[in-house]
DNA sequence: GAGTCGCGTCCCATGAGGTGGGACGCATCC
DNA sequence: GGATGCGTCCCACCTCATGGGACGCGACTC
């Protein structure tokens, strides 16, 4: 009866846990306190720390340790941000420049998004995006963009997963979500009204790739009673295409479903880069 | 005779090694080329990449495979970046609005300099540096900014191991580089004359933390011929200071070995927060 | 079409090394 | 002084990483 305590062990298992511990507002964290999120035994914790630290992903002060920098080295060149990051960055800065809203980047992974770059504005809210953070898709404004030109699994694996609330106004409903995609696929933008935060509206659309995949999303946010999302909606359009574009995409976008689609290629942007 | 093999073993220094095999430029590798960078038999390396791949670290598209977004993730809350880069990135918004100028801002790791952000100018040279990338310290206005208020430790260091050049005008004179050091710390400026790449000038200014001890610096670098690096200093400068003091520096800059330092605290610049 | 090369994958006997409960010293707090 | 939390270290057990080699595959060449 019952699950043999976890067979699921392995050394990287517990080092990646770790590593995972640590949260983004926290700096320099005990071992006890790791081995408490982590629910490792005290010891190996210990152990894993010190084997961490020696390889430069951890750096000790004292007892305290916190990630150190060669992971930030390396979370640099993971293609999937860094590609799509820095073929993005001028198109993000003319719409900030021409909204004088926030821009957002972001790229989906599972049923949340992660936001790549993030281009604020002196004046605007404090959003609750943060680069490399998450947030779940189906309630912002990029992730819907995202959601909407997705294959098929993956917005079912979506609709029919916790569509978890982040204000009032999220939409939670399956049935709801699933009819708001099929209109964001049809006019190539979707909306946020205060379904991310309190206060906060937002217009996005989705960045595609060469074979039609959706790479990640573009936005522009802003405070409901100072920006109006149908109003910046065409610019941030307009960005998304021309960004899509020199990322090699040459159809309009449509339905993932429709057009001469090459799955088997994949991505392979790989050569893009410096 | 001569080393045995080297005993230095332990599966999480062949787990780094392939992580660190992958270069900032390629997209997807293959394990056969990473078993050549890394050195490890190919099996190893079979092995670790699918134990990569399941904890996301990794992400394999049919055979080939590139860095994970999780990276991404983790790299983004190394407080070492995270709380500089958060509080500087006003300051250096100023700084290229000002000077129309290239704007970096970077921290040591050794004997490199770390590039941290960035902020490019569309008619601007192509620098060498990139975000996430290294630079060596003695032949970059931040790197040499940075090292001028070092400790003496981690300034000795640098003067005795191997000073590359990254151009005909880089210092590889170790003499020359200490008496230009204790300028920089006189001045406050660092500067840099065609010494990190051909027709590339820059100034740089240290940015202190709460305890005089240097956390980075800032610099803005641009062509030869279209700026003057006198004529921005005075810029940087006051940038520098200015986001020394958001960070808790009161003292004015001066030899770290001079004023009241309370060492042992260390950085401690944990619980600046989100 | 036979040969060759490089690739990713898988197997398996061997032993290196990760495991974790527990002990220890040390601070801090009541 | 007792209690609680912390980081560190030890050591007998046994899991699991090791890497040489075999296999199938596709892409070339002669």
């Amino acid at each position: 009866m019952g699950m043999p305590e976890i067979p699921d062990d392995s050394y990287l298992r517990r080092v990646v846990a770790v590593l995972g511990a640590f949260r983004a507002e926290d700096g320099e964290v005990g071992a006890a306190e790791l081995a408490r999120r982590t629910g490792l035994p005290k010891s190996t914790v210990h152990r894993i720390t010190v084997a961490l630290a020696e390889e430069g992903l951890l750096e000790r002060q004292g007892s305290a340790m916190r990630l150190g920098l060669r992971l930030f080295e390396i979370g640099q060149r993971v293609p999937r941000q860094r590609v799509l990051r820095d073929a993005a960055l001028p198109y993000m800065t003319d719409l900030r420049e021409a909204t004088r809203q926030t821009v957002h980047l972001a790229v989906l992974e599972g049923n949340e998004v992660v936001y790549v770059e993030i281009l604020g504005t002196p004046g605007g809210p404090v959003m609750p995006s943060r680069v490399g953070g998450r947030l779940p898709a189906h309630a912002t404004g990029v992730g819907k963009a995202i959601l909407a030109y997705s294959p098929p699994p993956v917005t079912r694996a979506v609709l029919d997963g916790e569509l978890a609330r982040l204000s009032e106004r999220s939409v939670i409903a399956p049935g709801l979500l699933a009819r708001e995609l099929a209109g964001i696929r049809r006019d190539g933008v979707a909306y946020d009204y205060e379904e991310s935060g309190r206060g906060i509206v937002c217009a996005a659309s989705p960045v595609l790739g060469p074979d039609g995949e959706v790479l990640g999303a573009l936005s522009v946010s802003g405070w409901v009673n100072r920006m109006r999302p149908a109003g910046v909606a065409p610019a941030v359009h307009t960005a998304a295409l021309a960004l899509s574009r020199t990322l090699g995409h040459r159809d309009r976008p449509r339905t993932p479903s429709t057009g001469h689609v090459r799955a088997e290629r994949g991505l392979q942007m790989a050569g893009i880069g410096p």
